[in-house]
DNA sequence: TTTATGCTTCGGTCTGTGACGAACTGTGCA
DNA sequence: TGCACAGTTCGTCACAGACCGAAGCATAAA
């Protein structure tokens, strides 16, 4: 049974608590260097180098030089999305690396996944636009009302960065086990979110901090949050 | 930036060769005992016992004892869920085990993923389910004309053994790079095409086989497949 | 230029762990 | 009762690869 791809080898990629380390951190979405990633990981800086040659030839991250610094990100969604799933089964089975603490639980809430909004209310705002017929269909089309509703949000769908990334795409929650919005509108809702000021990133953290007036214009949109 | 579950144990877990052969195997849904899965993953007995129980440690794979046998399967659908994803990744890095070949096209046309179909009539299925509003909802949800469908189909959901597990589940497809029908619906409609001729398994792999009539049926309902 | 900083390459050490064969336990069949 | 077979346990071995410090390149500031 050796059909399909070599899934061993991305696997053992991820499966060092360095490297781990390393993409934990990318996950804030943030483009972060060689010495910040280093520091993350615990290493020293010629370890962490070695580290990000191998995940970058595994093409689960892009460099980018700018000057002496070299910047890393995660190579793309579908590299958030599977890291994403795999919290969910290490969390599952209770692997958690840190009691659940105070911090935990707000990670839970709301956070950010690579660069969209991730937790409970990442999951409430999806089922919400999904209920109310902003995205429609299998593949998440956004329809005419939708782009109403969003245009009434303040985010005009013509704004948004072009690029061959999907409009819309799910992506698998591991602390709610539910999907959330990925894609570039899941992007450009998290971005309108901070500018506005609804919400902030908490710094060196991947939690995202609503405003209580963020918050109460988030229910008035989406719904009332549990608790 | 330690935030999170520990994502490098599983993915440790995953990235051995040996095992991922193991659990690539048992991804064909069908309980398999120690010495089987030792020959798939191409070791000696005591090393794919080893192997083995580091799994059932780690969560992913669930023994059940049978005489002087012991039979593995896969812990649930979380787990074949991330190891769809993994593939996903590789088969995107151009990772390919084998060079595409004549099996490899039958694997992507339909296969079996755990306990469903997959593939790209797994993916057919699961959008025309939609577009019908066959299920409907962020959950996924049957609706009622969706159970007058499948009754026309010949299945009838109280027929489906009944479990904790949820009715639908959308597993994400690493050939098709959609996702496609899981959950106790999902097993129940693929052995219903089995059991009714539609399709059989081919021996000692993942690829389902069609048969003529079978796929006209699959096409009546769900609409045409290309080419 | 010189100096400082970020990153990579090199050489060397060391731990972790995957591999095997052989011996042991337990179950089923004759 | 004895044999055959499935699976586990144990001892040993060998290799991969993670890690570090120091030296080597770059690029940017002074």
């Amino acid at each position: 049974m050796k059909d399909g791809p070599d899934i061993a080898r991305v696997a053992a990629l991820i499966g060092d608590p360095a490297r781990a380390n390393i993409l934990a951190a990318l996950m804030s979405g943030k483009a972060l260097t060689a010495s910040e990633l280093a520091q993350e990981a615990g290493v020293q800086g010629a370890t962490a180098s070695a580290h990000l040659a191998k995940l970058e030839a595994g093409g689960l991250v892009s460099p980018r030089k700018s000057g002496r610094h070299k910047y890393f990100t995660l190579a793309g969604e579908e590299v958030a999305s599977v890291l994403e799933a795999l919290m969910g089964l290490a969390a599952g089975k209770g692997h958690l690396r840190t009691r659940t603490g105070p911090k935990d639980q707000a990670l839970r809430r709301a956070r950010v996944c690579y660069n969209h909004l991730a937790g409970e209310m990442g999951v409430r705002m999806y089922r919400s636009l999904l209920a109310k017929g902003v995205l429609v269909g299998p593949d998440l089309e956004v329809s005419d009302q939708g782009r109403a509703f969003l245009r009434g949000l303040g985010l005009d769908l013509e704004d948004l960065p072009k690029s061959r990334a999907p409009l819309c795409k799910e992506c698998l929650d591991w602390s709610a086990r539910e999907s959330h919005l990925a894609g570039r509108l899941g992007r450009g809702l998290l971005t309108h979110f901070t500018s506005t000021g609804w919400a902030r990133r908490q710094e060196g953290s991947r939690v995202v901090q609503f405003s209580p007036e963020g918050l109460r214009q988030f229910e008035r949109h989406f719904g009332r949050m549990a608790s």
